[in-house]
Order: C-alpha cells, then structure tokens, then sequence
DNA sequence: TTGCAGCCAAAAAACGTTTTACAAGGTAAA
DNA sequence: TTTACCTTGTAAAACGTTTTTTGGCTGCAA
C-alpha cells in the first residue's frame, strides 16, 4: 500500500540501506559491513566516517536479509509445553539473556504437551533456518522430529531417553532421594506421594528416588501413590478423592508444582496444616510456596544454571562440536522451609498405620 | 530422494530450494511460489506436480528468504516486562495462538522494566522488519519508541497515556470502584490498598477506582495506602513494617498480584487467616489463590480477551488502517471466593502489634 | 627496476524467495 | 479473419545483506 508513504510522511519513510549509508560515508556496501561486523577497525577515518553515516541516517541492518546471506543464522528457535508455568517461563528469560549475550534472537514456541503440535513448529522453525533448537520435548516425541532436523538440537529439562541429542535436566532421581531420606530421618514412617504420569521419564526418576531412598533405609517405610494427572484440576479431583478417607501418611511429597498447589489446598479444606499436622514437601519451586505460613519446603529446579548449560551445550554444536551427544544433569536445590517437620500427631492424636 | 547426501557426511546438508523443486516439477520457480501460496489453483495437472515435488524433496520454504522479498513480513514482536510473571506467560501463549491462527510468527522479548532495554529490544525488533509490535511498555517510555517507529504498534496492558498508539487494556478503574463498593456495602470502614507505584498509570487507575468509589458512597470510609514496589521482597518489607503496629484495617485490597502473595504472607505470620479474620481480595489472579482455604477473592483480567482484541487490532493496523487511535478496554471479571467477607470480630480476637 | 607478498577497498556474486514484465496461446467480439 | 482482451507460465528483476573475487597500491627484497 503506497498510501501509507503520503499519509505518514515522517515515519513510514522505509529505512535506509546499506548502500545509502556507503554512499554517504564514500565507500562501498561491502566495507559498511566489515565495520559493522567489526571484521575493520573502527577508529581511522574510514570507519568514523561510516559510523558517522549510520547514525547520521539511523541505520539499522535488516536482520532477515543479514541472515539469509549469512552462512549460519543467529537466530534459535525454543519449543516448550507453554508459557503459563513459571517455570518455563523463567527458563525462557534466561535462555533470553544468553542469547542475547551471544549475539542471537530468539523465537519461541509452544507444544501444548501435544506431538502433532509440537512436530509442526519444529518443521515451522527449520523453515526460518534457526542455527540451533531448544527444546522440552513432549514424551515420546523426540526421536522422530529429531532425525529429519539436521540442525544442532539440545534437549532442556525433559529427560528424553536414548535420542541421541544433548540433554540438560536436573537430577531428578538424587533429588528425590534426598528429600526421601529426609523425611524417614525424621521419622516418618508413612508417605505420601503424588505425581502427573508415571511415564514422562522426568516423574519416573524422582518416583525412582522415592523408592530407592526407601529401600536404602531398610526401615519399614509405607509409600502410598496417588497419580494426579497434568492439570490442577485433575490433581484436584484425585486428592478430594483420595482425602476422603482416612489420612494415613505422615509427609506428602509432592513431584510436580500443579501436585502441590491441589495437596496443599486439598490438606487446608480438610482443616490440616501442611507444617503443623502433616510434613509437605514439593518438587519444582513456586513463587507462592515460600510465602505461606509455615512456608511449604521444596526441590528448586535452578533455572539459570539449566539455561546456561543449555546454551553453552548448543553454541558449542552450533560451532561445530561434532562430539559424541552428552547428558548433563544439574543438582537441584532444596529449601528447608516450614513444611518440612518431623511427624508430629504421632504420640498424640494419629494412631499409628 | 536425497540427492544432498554426497556432501559433507556429517554437517548441514542444506535443504532443497525452489528451483529444485521448480526443476522436477517441470516448471519455473515462480510458479512454484505461486502454486504454494495460493496463488494459483492446486488441483490441476501443474499444481498438483508441483505438490507432488515438495512432497518428494521434503522442501520448506526459506522464511527468511521470503520475509525479505515480500513487501509486508509476516513477523512481529512482543515486547513484555518479563515471562516469568504467569499473567505475561498466558499473554504470550494466547498472543501466539492469534499469530498461528493468522499465518504469522512471533519474537517475543523482555524488558524487565528497564526503559532502556525496552527501547533497544523495541529496535532490534525493527532491524527485524516486523509487520508490527504488541507493547507492555515500561512507565513513560512510549512516546520515545513509538516516535520512532514507523511500524504498527499496539500497547497491551499497559495504560500509556497519550501516546497516539492503539491501546488495549482492563478497565482497571471500573473493577477497582466494583471491590470497593462491595467491600463498603459488606460494612467495611478501614480498608487498606497496597499498590505497587502510584506513577504506572494503570495503578493510578485502580487506586483512583477505589477513591472514587469511597467518595460515591458519602460513608465516613477510612482509606490506608501501602506502596510496596514492583517486587516480591519489596513488598514482604513494605508488609512486615506496616504490620508492626496495630491492625485497623478489615480488608485488605491489594492492586497486584505480588502485592497479594506478600499480603497473605504477612497476614498469616501474623497469627491471622484471610476471610476469618480480615478481608482480602487482590487486583489479578494467580493460580494459587484459588486453592487457599479460604480461597482469594480476586479481579481476573481476561487475558484471552486482550490478546484477541490486541491481536486485532494490530492485524487491521497491518493491513491498513488509518484510522484515529483507538483504546479498548476490556472487563475485568470478580472471582468472588472466600476471603471477601464482612469485617469480623473487629475488636475481639486482634492480636495487637 | 622488477617481482612478490600483503593489505584493503571496490566490484560482483550469492543467498532463496516474491514480484513484475513479457510473451504465447486461447477466446470472444467485431 | 482480425482485433482486443484475458489467462497463464517463463524470464528476469528485486529485496538488502555478506562473502568472494578482483585489482590497485604499498613495502620490501632481489
């Protein structure tokens, strides 16, 4: 629409090029672009007086066509399940700023926990020519969509199994043991723990800590499972379901952050307090849970510590690492807080189970 | 079906373009293009050789490549405060479920509230050429970026003033004057509000809700004022000092959501439960007050609705509208839960500080 | 003076599309 | 049959960069 240029006579004047900017400097296309990219130096002369045009006209590259002449992009693409957990959105602020610190953009994407979906933008990002993907696969998904890539790819935070690609993900097995043993060296006897699906790998290594934690004590510990789904609305319903009954356990673990906020507010309803009638403890870290009272004790997942290993792992591939595919597992935090308690009903009002 | 393959065995073997396509189909590369774009009916002898031949090569089309050559790119950015607040985690998704729906792409970028970063992010983006932007600015920056821009611009959320930009935002005042009326007529005569800066127009919205709405009803209405900054901790401090001293206020208006959490917090340490002892209802929701026990009465901004009406907007804009600068407000919605209650044992059971 | 590197900027090619210009063929009206 | 018009596909131009090639110049050694 030509209209625009005489409606908006100021604005909409299409920014200058590279040649206008050569052409006001007295050099060439070609040497603007060596300043700028800093393969000249930009102090003599010639380069002062093309930054002298750039700012003088207000130049700014035109990335899309930068990109397409560039043998390699700098440009990422990140599929993750969705942006409404904070979880993966603050993994997003941090890839961000890496990116950034590197020179790249990115673009993100969701897969709505959806194959199909996710299959789509990955195709979708190949076509914008990304020099790299981050991505928290879907279960299952990963083998398929990564053989037809042929671009570095670096799995975050869902364990993906034998696919061949670099994976950073949190310990999640180590974690759970620990918080395990924690609570058997406190003295319970009788846990609760609650899960969305038993076979993202990522649920089925801290459930694996769990057991193990168990086994190791040789104590005879009761370890109870309520398999809660992936909304909050299916743990929701699962726990009214399960708390109908007598509460036998003494501590809920709680494996993923939806789990915790229908645990916790299951517990309340019942008129128990996480912290004064029953110990709690949550895997995966929420802004809400350090502000109850008593605070809830959780695993935090460190989100910048994920990140970086994520993009360090795909620059290195982006540069051309040609290594065997590597698993890099980062520990995971636990915050002692308020809900994490010894079992206190024991003597008094719980009999014991 | 791959030709490619006698390149270099393990890096990038590049993915078949146009011509290749065009070249096995038996035809030139611009009927390809037309063929792909609808330009030109699939269903005839031609195009269905030409389909048949990116089915074959596997070929997607360089989007870089054709964002370049096109007049108007079907890319645009979104420039938000951070992701890691859930209200602009949900933006972004329902934000990008528009963009697919229309055949565009997003980039999205933080400024985490930095004027600065938000003005460089907002130019990065238009080295990107992008058809348009969707804006949360950061307090008075506006008119600057937007001066400079030449590009369709919405802001979103964010009330920006006279900025001469389309503008898609809650009626924060209304809302505001809608608790405060219900809180009043409950019995309410000591209410507190704590807000984060009063200078962020869409603050200064809510807050002149509630003192409209406090004047509307002629009752002798004492108004308390907590300003309690843009962060969680800022807002525990703010809390933790103000809660020191005796506690006049029955209810508690809190106008954002970190507000909220460190507001219930503090309230809780305090020996005291939202909705027995006090009132609490918070400007926005958050996944977490629904499953307190009792559960937070909050103000939903319906984040569908704003992306929607934004993503219009901007689409119309796009496509060239050049029409006065329009300012949508959306209504917001009262979850009405358990912790917006009459005052209660107003004397009795007070702990003093 | 000649010859050979080494440097540096200009010129030209390339990236992979979409769009424009043009020519060929077909159809309808004169 | 001719003219004008419409359709359709090819050829070529264009988008704005980066990369490669070319060629002029300098300095140094022979």
């Amino acid at each position: 629409m030509a209209i625009r240029n005489a409606a908006i006579a100021m604005t909409e004047k299409s920014r200058p090029s590279i040649r206008e900017v050569a052409a006001r400097a007295g050099v060439s296309p070609g040497c603007v672009s060596n300043v700028l990219n800093l393969r000249r130096r930009q102090d003599d002369p010639i380069g002062r007086a093309v930054l002298a045009a750039v700012a003088d006209l207000g130049y700014r590259a035109n990335s899309m066509a930068a990109n397409l002449r560039r043998v390699n992009s700098r440009f990422v693409g990140v599929v993750l399940p969705d942006f409404e957990n904070p979880f993966f959105g603050t993994l997003l602020s941090a890839l961000e700023r890496c990116a950034e610190a590197s020179g790249y953009r990115l673009t993100a994407a969701t897969s709505r926990d959806d194959p199909a979906i996710e299959a789509r933008e990955v195709e979708e990002l190949l076509g914008w020519r990304v020099a790299g993907l981050l991505i928290a696969p879907t279960m299952g998904s990963l083998p398929d969509t990564f053989a037809s890539a042929g671009v570095p790819m670096v799995v975050v935070d869902r364990v993906a199994g034998s696919s061949g690609a670099d994976e950073v993900s949190v310990n999640n097995e180590a974690a759970a043991h620990d918080v395990t043993s924690r609570l058997i060296a406190l003295g319970h006897r009788h846990i609760l723990i609650a899960f969305s699906d038993p076979l993202v790998l990522n649920m089925a290594e801290r459930i694996k800590g769990v057991e193990r934690a168990i086994a190791d004590t040789g104590l005879p510990v009761t370890l109870e499972r309520l398999h809660c789904g992936w909304t909050v609305e299916s743990a929701d319903q699962a726990f009214a379901a399960h708390l109908t009954g007598k509460l036998r356990a003494t501590a809920m673990f709680t494996l993923h952050n939806l789990a915790t906020l229908a645990a916790y507010g299951a517990v309340m309803r019942r008129g128990l307090v996480p912290g004064r009638d029953l110990a709690l403890v949550s895997f995966d870290d929420s802004a809400w849970m350090a502000h109850m009272h008593p605070a809830v004790a959780a695993v935090a997942q460190p989100v910048e510590a994920i990140s970086k290993a994520a993009w360090d792992r795909l620059m290195a591939r982006v540069e051309g690492d040609q290594g065997v595919p590597q698993v890099l597992r980062i520990p995971c935090q636990l915050h002692e807080r308020g809900t994490l308690t010894p079992p206190q009903g024991t003597h008094k009002d719980r009999p014991e189970g």
